[in-house]
DNA sequence: TTGCTCCTCACGTCACGTGAGGTGGC
DNA sequence: TTGCTCCTCACGTCACGTGAGGTGGC
């Protein structure tokens, strides 16, 4: 029974073009260019994941809905991406700063505390100041 | 002396055109098209200050280079705002937690301090628990 | 007047999407 | 064999850049 599609979420060519209106030959041309990394199975064909589509969601709506151009559709996923691990690092930052802040309130402050304060300026490199003279 | 360039800073078609080698008529192009948006004279004549200027080296980068079209370089710019806005925010956070830091290292906690954490919490809406219930 | 500005219209080129045609493996 | 897959080549359409042509103000 050859289906078109494979195990969860993986779909071949034809499934993938019918899904979303979308000509194969269109598929293979953001692959080529790109856009899409699919996989492929041992007798060459294309694979596509559940994550594959996601992307292709995303390539979609800028390419019909936005007319942007395979070059701009490159760029903008590279920024999203970008902006995602910016968000990421936010977000654990943020996270760190709660939890750290709490055990400060909990615990009151010691020497021995006061040292768990330096991978906080670690975490972010943004500290304009120049690394400060240490003694020893 | 009705010169190209008029007060510091502003520059007329036909110079911004020479400077970067680039067609009057892409200029008025990327006008209409909503990436640039020069100011006019009082004879609605076309001016180009500093800041547009570097708005348009960013969008002749993606389009000459880079080959992006124009729907793509306006998504560009607008994504490229959305990350200066994060970073800004992101800097301002840091900031924020830093000196505040240093207050509570310097003065130690108190119950009139603590409530100077409240707008950590607020300034970043990542927060992802509900509200908690206040009884009064 | 000169040299700029403004505008609209039109054309050449190229990228994108799609179709045809021929191949091969499950 | 059937219906898929792979690939390359080629064409139609449209966006982008540029040029022409005619206008008007400093």
């Amino acid at each position: 029974m050859p289906t078109k599609r494979r195990s969860k979420g993986a779909y071949m060519i034809s499934a993938v073009a019918e899904m979303y209106d979308i000509h194969p030959q269109t598929l293979r041309l953001y692959e080529r260019e790109g856009l899409l990394k699919p996989s492929r199975t041992e007798g060459n064909t294309r694979l596509y994941t559940d994550e594959d589509l996601e992307r292709l969601e995303f390539i979609l709506n800028l390419a019909r809905d936005l007319g942007v151009n395979i070059s701009g559709i490159a760029i903008i996923l590279q920024m999203r991406e970008r902006m995602e691990e910016m968000n990421r690092q936010m977000q654990s930052f943020v996270d760190y700063v709660r939890t750290e802040m709490l055990q400060h309130i909990q615990q009151g402050f010691s020497a021995a505390n006061d040292a768990a304060m330096v991978p906080l300026r670690k975490a972010v490199v943004i500290d304009p100041a120049p690394a400060r003279e240490r003694k020893r």
